[in-house]
DNA sequence: TATACGCAGCGAACGACGTTCGTGTCAAGG
DNA sequence: CCTTGACACGAACGTCGTTCGCTGCGTATA
């Protein structure tokens, strides 16, 4: 029960979570997790940018000042999304004979997780690597790649790599929908985008894009996930 | 020349590069050549974070407003400076025989570029790809890895994976150098901070982190750019 | 039972940010 | 000489993250 946030964030950190938190209190007191649930809320709703400490306090009815008791500062919330994101993940047992579909499996929920939260692999690039939670999912990720018979530095890597790759391509699909404008489309890249990114890279000029012009849908295809799944399948095929 | 920012801007993702810009005026003008390379000193000695219309207009030795005469905004500013850079990078000549290696060489040449510049990946990380020095780089690298006989999809896509994981490299390594203070280390991760972080992987408790207890070494290893390497040669080896 | 203490909560403010508005200023054209 | 138009800029606005110091309540002690 550390009452300062830094010995409360160092503790997230460098050991295991401690003990439980305490029953209810009387009335409805503001917590680390209210916080970290007002935080997704935000993100969920209006993006990324607009998780501001006043917007997080707002939700909590309260000002922006009242939050510094419990969290150091934003970054730390940052840290806690992620965790939250990374602690919902579901880790498989380790199976020899099916090793990469359940790292791709993985990779794919901590992809669809981001991709709830428009926005938020920001936070997890800008992030460092020692949050429990995350670490939990490094964990898990190298027991199935080690189990899979690869190299421990060679799983190591990969794993990094794959960490780095979800952030940016779920970060790279969010910003695009958001400049899209937010038209809700429960698909990933407008057909109008699409369209419009096709035309442009046809009336380059000829001399110095000839590659570009000539392939302009193959640049900008890939329904669904299938870019994601091509990149996560090339990391993982050579694994050996 | 077109006197209106928005005008230019459109200008530089369109279409060609236009005309180039007249002969030097009367005294010491700001121009958006002007502007980018104050930027890029800013970047190159402040890093990232120091980037703001004042800390750009104070190397100019004037106000903010005055660039708003010849940038839109700040993420115009960013996209500038990524066109910068990327415009620097050397593009060989497509050889059917060295197609893998020239394509890491690009690569690496814009790793060097973004690492040269701390936390600049960030915007490259937060921009559309329709800038025309971006897409040049773009093009070269089709052209390498189609002359290596890959199908244009695969092609596309894997181009694709490489400047996300490029840039997610990049940043990472940036963060984790300012992190750690800015003592100048000429080299990329200290001896200090991973062993730090070594021994926070073995104080993990056991029973929920077996692997990383076992592995801390190979998780934090990776002299000079080994992991960089390994990483670009498993998306570029699968490539047929 | 009365009182002192500790602490979560919060109003107000500070400095810095991106951006805009209206005014100044100076060279070229009539 | 005056007009004109484009460029430059001082000042300001609204918002951000963060800090300071006060308030009021619950608990433990005398």
């Amino acid at each position: 029960m550390p009452t300062d946030p830094r010995q409360r964030r160092a503790a997230r950190h460098a050991q295991s979570t401690a003990a439980a938190d305490e029953a209810a209190p009387r009335k409805r007191p503001i917590t680390v997790d209210r916080i970290t649930d007002a935080a997704l809320d935000v993100i969920a709703t209006q993006g990324y940018d607009a998780l501001t400490m006043r917007s997080v306090a707002a939700l909590l009815h309260t000002g922006p000042a009242s939050l510094y008791a419990h969290v150091v500062n934003k970054a730390d919330i940052d840290e806690l999304i992620i965790g939250r994101l990374c602690n919902q993940l579901v880790l498989p047992e380790p199976d020899p004979e099916t090793w990469r579909e359940q790292i791709s499996d993985v990779c794919a929920q901590l992809r669809d997780q981001y991709l709830r939260y428009p926005g938020v692999a920001r936070a997890a690039l800008s992030m460092v690597v020692t949050d429990l939670d995350v670490l939990r999912v490094s964990e898990g990720m190298m027991a199935i790649v080690l189990a899979g018979g690869v190299a421990p530095q060679s799983a190591a890597w990969a794993i990094d790599a794959l960490f780095l790759y979800v952030g940016a391509y779920t970060l790279e699909i969010s910003l695009g929908a958001q400049r899209q404008g937010q038209t809700g489309e429960d698909w990933l890249v407008s057909r109008e985008e699409r369209d419009e990114l096709v035309s442009r890279f046809r009336n380059l000029p000829a001399d110095r894009f000839p590659e570009t012009r000539r392939h302009a849908a193959e640049l900008t295809a890939g329904d669904g996930h299938e870019r994601f799944d091509f990149t996560v399948g090339l990391i993982v095929r050579n694994l050996a």
